[in-house]
DNA sequence: AACGTTGTCTTCAACGTTGTAAAGAGTTCG
DNA sequence: CGAACTCTTTACAACGTTGAAGACAACGTT
C-alpha cells in the first residue's frame, strides 16, 4: 500500500492540506508544523503521487520522443541524452519507434498515443508538410531536422549543408577528385538526404570539380547493409571513386566492410566520410571520419523549446523557433590514414 | 482541450457512466444506446485519459526497464522489443539508465523513481545480494541474468555458461590451442562475467586444454576501449594467443580493431568469438562469430513475468519463476575466415 | 472598543475515471 | 394483482492531489 498524504496527515496531526502545503513550499507554515510534517513524512517514506497531481494540475507531465528506430546508435544515444535533459524539468519521457512508418508519425503529432504528453519531440523520416498541418490542435511539436516543412512546430537541427559541405570539402583538401555520394533518396525532395547531397555538391563546386551523377547512389534505408551495396555498386564502375561521403554513419561501416572485404584499402585507395558520429564508427576498423554533431546540445535544445511551449506564456512566443546546434568534422583513419 | 466523458455524454444525451459503461463493454447496454454513444465518441475524437483511469483502478500503466546504458546497441534492441512487448499487454515503458551505479540500480528496485509503477525489469551489474532483500515490499521485480543472487525477484536468463562454452568449444573444433578470454571480471563472483568464465574453463578442460591465466585478461567495463587495450595486451605476450573468445561483442569489436591495427589477421593468426550478436558486430570487418541470445524472446518473458505478478493471482505464485531463453552460435568472418 | 490586517490552518470542490448500489421500467409468475 | 425477477440507466463516492476560499487567532490601528 503506497502512502498518501492522508497518512501523512494523520501522523503530524495537520490536514492533509497542511501535507500538500509542506510539500509545495507553500509560505505561510509555521516552522514548528513545517518540521512535524517533514519528520512524518520522512517517517512514512512518503513521495507523491505524480499521476495525481499531475491530474488536477491539468498537465501530464509526459513527453514523447519518437525517433524510427531504437538500434540505430545515433538514436539509442540521442534517446538517453533527451531522457537525462528531460528529467531536469521534470518530465518523464515516453520512447516511440515510428519505424520510419508514415501513419505511426501522423500518430505522434497529432497526440494519438496511449497516453496524454505535454509536447513530442519528433525525428521525422516519412511525414509530409501535409500532415503537419492537421496536427495544429494538439500537443506542442519539436521536430528535429531542418525546417524545410512549413508548420506550426519548431525546429531543432544542425546546418546538414554546411556540415556535409564541409566534409566534403576535407576529402577534397586530401587531394581526392572523383568523389562519391552514398544516401541519395530521389524519391524526396525534402528531408535530410536532400540537404546533404546540396551540401556535397557545393563543395564538388567550389573546387572545381565536375558533378557525375553516376557517383551519386541512391539507397533505400539508411543502414549498414545498404552502404555495403552501394560501395559495390561504386567498385565496381569503369572509373571508381577515390572517395566516398556517406549520409550516415551507418551506410559508411557497411560500405567500408564491402571495400575491405575486396580488398581495397581504405584510405590509401578510398577514404570513407559518414555523419553522425556514433561509437561504432570511431572504434571500427578503420576508424570513421565523420561529422559530430554536437547530440547533447540537440537533447536539450529539444527538450527547452517542448518546455517553454508548455509553459505560462505559450502564448507570447506564437512563432515557430529554430534553433541550430553546432557540429565539428571529426578526421580519423578512414580519410587521414592508419597510424602504426 | 481534451474531450472528456462528459463531452461524450451531453453530446449522447446519456450519464457519464454510461458511456463508461460503453468504453468498457459493460454488457447491459442496449444496442440503440450504444450506438449512439459510439457515434458521439466518434464524432467528439473522444480518447480515454488513462493516468485518470489507471488512477481509480489502482494501477499505474507503467513497467520501468532499467538498462546500463541506451548506448550499448545490445541494450538499445532489448529496449525497443520490451517496449513492442508491453505495448501488447497495455503498458508503457519507463527507460531508464543506472550507468552500472550501484545507488540507481537501488533506486529501481525500491520504486523510488518519480513516477509510481506496476513492476520493474532490470539488468543489474552492480548490485548485491542484501540489496535484493531490502526491496521486498516494493513492485514485482524482473531481472534479466541469472539467479546467483538470491531474492524475491524473477529471472530471465540464458544459459551463459553453455553458452560461452558452446563458443569456445567452436574456436578449439577450428584447431586453436592458445585461447584467451577478454572480460573476466575478478572482483565479482555473482555476475555475468564469471558464468561465461566458467563455460570458457569447462571447454578447455573437456577438451583437455591447460587453463593459463595470463590468457584470461579483466576488464573493468563492458566497452570497446577495454576491448582494445586487452587484445594489445594479449598480442605483447611471449606467447600470443590463436584465438579470443570475448565476453561480449563490443569488447570483441574494440579487440578485433586492436588486432587489424597491428597488422594482425583475423581470423588467420586470431579467430574472435564474441557474445550478445549486436548489429555492428554483424556488419563489421571482419564479421563477428558470437552468441546470439534470443533477445524477442528474452524480451517477452521478462514482460510476461511482470504481467503475471501483477495480475489477480499473484498470490499463487509466490515462488520467484526462472525462464531460460535459447541462444545460437552465429559462426562469421571472424573465426571462419573471409569469403572472397 | 471596533476594525482591518496578517498569518496559519482547514474545508470544499474539482481533475477524469470507474465500482457500488440503487432507481426506474418492463416482464414473468404465483 | 402484487411480488419477484430482469434489464438498463443513473447517482454517488472514491482514487490522491491541489486551488480557492473560508475560519480563526493574534496583532496593530484609529
Amino acid at each position: 500500500m503506497p502512502v498518501t498524504l492522508k497518512d501523512v496527515a494523520e501522523r503530524a496531526s495537520v490536514s492533509i492540506k497542511t501535507v500538500s502545503n509542506v510539500i509545495n513550499d507553500y509560505p505561510f507554515v509555521t516552522a514548528e508544523t513545517r518540521a512535524r510534517v517533514q519528520r512524518a513524512i520522512e517517517e512514512t517514506g512518503y513521495r507523491p503521487n505524480v499521476g495525481a497531481r499531475n491530474l488536477r494540475r491539468g498537465r501530464t507531465g509526459f513527453i514523447i520522443l519518437a525517433v524510427p528506430e531504437l538500434e540505430n546508435p545515433y538514436f539509442a544515444e540521442l534517446t538517453g541524452l533527451v531522457i537525462t535533459a528531460a528529467r531536469r524539468r521534470e518530465w518523464t519521457v515516453l520512447v516511440e519507434q515510428t519505424l520510419g512508418s508514415r501513419e505511426l508519425e501522423q500518430a505522434v503529432i497529432t497526440s494519438m498515443g496511449p497516453q496524454r504528453i505535454d509536447a513530442a519531440i519528433l525525428s521525422p523520416l516519412a511525414i509530409e508538410p501535409e500532415d503537419l498541418l492537421q496536427a495544429s490542435s494538439s500537443a506542442p511539436l519539436v521536430l528535429l531536422g531542418e525546417r524545410d516543412i512549413a508548420g506550426p512546430a519548431d525546429h531543432v537541427m544542425i546546418d546538414n549543408v554546411a556540415a556535409s559541405r564541409t566534409a566534403v570539402e576535407h576529402l577534397i583538401g586530401l587531394g581526392r577528385r572523383r568523389i562519391a555520394l552514398i544516401g541519395d533518396e530521389p524519391g524526396k525532395a525534402t528531408g535530410t538526404s536532400s540537404l546533404r547531397t546540396a551540401g556535397y555538391r557545393q563543395a564538388l563546386a567550389a573546387a572545381g570539380l565536375p558533378y557525375d551523377p553516376a557517383l551519386v547512389v541512391p539507397v533505400k534505408h539508411y543502414e549498414r547493409s545498404r552502404g555495403a551495396a552501394a560501395m559495390a555498386h561504386l567498385l565496381q564502375l569503369p572509373e571508381p571513386p577515390d572517395a566516398v561521403f556517406c549520409c550516415n554513419d551507418l551506410l559508411a561501416v557497411g560500405a567500408m566492410h564491402a571495400a575491405l572485404k575486396r580488398g581495397v584499402a581504405i584510405p590509401d585507395r578510398i577514404a570513407v566520410a559518414g555523419f553522425d558520429d556514433i561509437a561504432e564508427g570511431a572504434h571500427g576498423y578503420p576508424s570513421l571520419t565523420t561529422i559530430a554533431p554536437d547530440k547533447a546540445a540537440i537533447a536539450e535544445a529539444a527538450v527547452s523549446l517542448a518546455h517553454q511551449r508548455t509553459g505560462p506564456g505559450r502564448a507570447t512566443s506564437a512563432e515557430p523557433q529554430d534553433v541550430q546546434t553546432p557540429f565539428t568534422l571529426k578526421i580519423r583513419e578512414s580519410t587521414a590514414g592508419l597510424s602504426r
